[in-house]
DNA sequence: GTGCTTGCAAAGGATTTGCACGCCC
DNA sequence: GGGCGTGCAAATCCTTTGCAAGCAC
């Protein structure tokens, strides 16, 4: 790896502990791709955390085997919005799910709690036991509403 | 197209209306996937069609445009369940969501109202004016339960 | 030192596309 | 008859895998 340098970021050990707590090496690559995607926050795929790190010597299966190991880690989330391609949000450690702002790609989390009732309502009127959920909301954001009433 | 006429099936003025409201052309082999969509119901992919209809001479590429077609007109609905490859089911008219079974692997529909309204709630709180939404709801259904039970 | 991680390149699988032919209306 | 729809095969896209070398602990 040339350049590793470069890929050394502030808070290092807090990213340290979350990957050690989850019983996986510290890494320069992987707290690489972390960080990237935590710069990035809502909305980015692969793809793009590869090309921003392929320079530094960061290869393409690195990349998505990080990646999958956030979303194991709960530190991502995986988006079900784009159908050829996996999209990737930052979220809290939490239960929670997104709106997807469809005009400029905002995702925001939020904590449904009165979703989350009515999910385990669903599931035990239809004598399922529940095992997990997924709820994605898309909308446009209220920035977008005004550009749009603007024009 | 060799042996066509195994590829039709009953119901067809249905289907054709079906096809022509939505301005395309009622051809053998659309109704000849969306027969074996019809014939499965709940959770099955692109190629698991065109296994059954590639010895009547329907092609990959025809299979998955009128799945593609079939989902624009919303006889099915894509489940957002496996990562690797879409898998569909069949679904009415109306808006609704599904519960997946995930020993079985069957498909339940819900008209999820409460859902609905937490879900109207959730954007109007933050501000988003509604698009669309994905709920989909794993668990265990009431026969694998029983089934575990038993063992 | 031990063995988890990595980069590379090649494999893999699902889906799409280009194009000439054929069928629907 | 005109043009949408089709089959075929190749292309493309995203993602995974095999493996030798490297780094973390």
């Amino acid at each position: 790896m040339k350049n590793a340098d470069s890929l050394n970021f502030g808070m290092q050990s807090e990213i340290d502990d979350k990957l050690r707590e989850h019983g996986v090496r510290s890494t320069v690559p992987r707290r690489a791709v972390l960080n990237a995607a935590q710069r990035r926050g809502a909305r980015f795929n692969a793809e793009e955390i590869y090309t921003e790190l392929r320079p530094a010597g960061v290869g393409r299966a690195t990349v998505f085997r990080t990646l999958d190991l956030l979303v194991d880690m709960g530190l991502l989330q995986r988006l079900h919005t784009d159908r050829h391609c996996s999209t990737y949000t930052v979220c809290g450690p939490d239960h929670h799910h997104h709106l997807v702002c469809v005009r400029c790609a905002d995702v925001v989390e939020i904590s449904a709690a009165a979703a989350e009732r009515a999910v385990r309502a669903i599931a035990r009127d239809a004598g399922y036991e529940l095992d997990s959920h997924l709820l994605e909301i898309r909308g446009i954001c209220p920035q977008c509403q005004a550009a749009a009433r603007a024009t």
